[in-house]
DNA sequence: TTGTACGCGTTATCAA
DNA sequence: TTGATAACGCGTACAA
């Protein structure tokens, strides 16, 4: 077992010292062409490769972002980190992760962990725990020790940094409209208690398109769940709540809803309740998940670009790292929903 | 914007050594009780942190382990992060990603990044690329220099490392079995070309239990598909083979998959020929997926146990780091299957 | 009780 | 053309 090899070793070995090995190795013009060969070649053999983190300690550079979500197992999020670590990779740079699993303390401690030096800039999406607490120091304590933060999709005008979300607010009301267009006369909208930022844009969506076209807002077609309880665990509430709405108004006819989960679950009561999918009822959902490609019906969805989201934010992220210049200039990128339409709408 | 404070900084403000002010905050007995409280409310007010990068020079440590596979929007891989995050995070570890993208040489590059100083171990499991090439070197070159490698689920015996990997060759038998015990008579098997280790031990299993019940094997009823064509982007191409499949054979009663795709893909195909799932058809396939819970009829699956997987990788990684007697012994952890029986069985 | 010196591996600057 | 030195930030053995 032959250990990494260093400069030092080399430099012993060779019988120079340590700095004509590096300048060497670096092709100086300082250095003989002959002890460049000779170095160069002993370095080949050994397989020399310069130590990262001495690099990093020198440079004060690690050439690494973290990136902080709250939940991995997720296609959203586990497609973001591919946009991520495809741009990362491209440019050098290596991408480290961090779960907060949705709690505060858990984000808290992450960030923790590698704002001492493991990492020159951070991707973070919030996790629920965090947007319901309001309490958002540890980022700016991040931000104020010159580290810079990009946040995606769940974001929060608080926290001065730059920013990559998807047009909630559009993508909601262009399914909605879709609805309408498509002749429903009672949409419901199956959503989340008002905390989650994105919930709460994809609400006013819904909102906004009802008005746009004169239609009523009827409140016994809104289920606003609570997004704390992990349904995926519990379909069976799931699908009591979304029968109870069906019962209380007997004449839906269209569907909005902010996750996959949620639409899937009213395809499938609805079609319980024996209405026909797309002919009864057309439903929309929010999501860039897999289930509703493979759900049969196929579910219809506003797709949020989450690859690209993650490949935007670290383009941003290291555009900033690499521009020395530390204009306080922060922007939004806003990338555009998409609707899929599939069997679940006409 | 406030820069992260050094040992130097403190020592500079307070007029004292650096040491001093190191011994101070690591509460050692050789300072004066008046010097550390002094230090130690200096460090508090600035929220002094050490820099993570010296501490990795100084210990040759990084407390950081890269985990490379070979795709990550996919419920198997992101289960196996969670699980390799939990017992990272726990034991004071931090995750580097690097995905491989079934490549070859994506994979060495990814390697090569994180060899050279930025993580203490590996834990791998193996791109189709390099499964196919036969190629090993980068792993044993990393091995000999002194990095231990876990690697689970893709494996490969010519690679001296410790394992997880799940019995898939009992996991397909026992599933196999079910389906014999259910009275199925011609159980078909989808699988994959025989490079990838897995869908090879699945394969296996599938014709023990065939053997085991005097069954006889009939080749007709076995589909190897090209593991290289990513049938998400292509599902007519997977329809029409399993068509072929069944049209080959009409007397096909069970279905054994070695993927959550191909069995989804089975039982859409049977359900659009008129079979009537579980009555005329059963089908299992191989799977931690999500798709096998919410599909309709619901797959029953072998359960791979993803997350598990990735707890002990980490686990076994970290003991190998964490265990200064570098005794040359490795392990191989076999992860039970489990089959979960949902509607696509009797 | 405090401070000095050294080393982790690298590169940049300056001296020889 | 080559080498010595300092520095990145830290911890520790040893000296004062």
């Amino acid at each position: 077992m032959k250990r990494k090899v260093t400069l030092k070793q080399i430099a012993k070995e060779l019988d120079v010292s340590i700095s004509t090995v590096s300048k060497a190795l670096r092709n100086s013009v300082e250095i003989s062409e002959d002890t460049k060969q000779k170095v160069q070649a002993f370095a080949k053999l050994y397989n020399y490769k310069p130590n990262n983190i001495a690099l990093s300690l020198k440079n004060r550079k690690t050439n690494t972002i973290g990136i902080i979500i709250p939940e991995i197992v997720h296609h959203f999020f586990s497609k973001v980190i591919r946009g991520v670590e495809l741009v990362a990779n491209q440019r050098g740079y290596n991408v480290i992760v961090g779960l907060s699993n949705e709690s505060f303390d858990k984000e808290v401690i992450n960030m923790d962990m590698l704002a001492n030096g493991s990492i020159d800039g951070f991707i973070i999406s919030l996790s629920k725990e965090t947007l319901q607490l309001q309490d958002y120091h540890h980022f700016n304590e991040t931000i104020n020790q010159g580290m810079p933060i990009v946040m995606f999709d769940r974001v929060v005008n608080e926290i001065q940094c730059d920013k990559v979300i998807v047009d909630d607010f559009e993508g909601a009301k262009n399914a909605v409209e879709k609805l309408i267009q498509n002749n429903c006369e009672n949409i419901a909208l199956i959503t989340t208690k008002d905390y989650v930022s994105v919930g709460r844009l994809r609400t006013q969506g819904y909102l906004e398109a009802l008005k746009n076209h004169n239609k009523d807002l009827k409140s016994e077609l809104i289920l606003k769940l609570d997004d704390n309880i992990d349904y995926e665990d519990n379909l069976d509430a799931l699908e009591n709540e979304i029968e109870s709405l069906f019962k209380s108004s007997k004449e839906i006819d269209g569907i909005f809803a902010v996750n996959e989960l949620y639409a899937l679950t009213a395809m499938r009561v609805a079609t319980r309740l024996n209405y026909k999918i797309p002919d009864d009822i057309q439903v929309i959902g929010f999501t860039d998940g897999v289930l509703s490609k493979h759900a049969t019906p196929s579910l219809s969805t506003v797709s949020q670009h989450a690859q690209l989201m993650g490949e935007k934010a670290a383009a941003l992220l290291i555009d900033k790292l690499e521009n020395d210049e530390d204009e306080e200039s922060f922007q939004t990128q806003i990338i555009a929903s998409e609707l899929v339409e599939r069997e679940s709408t006409m």
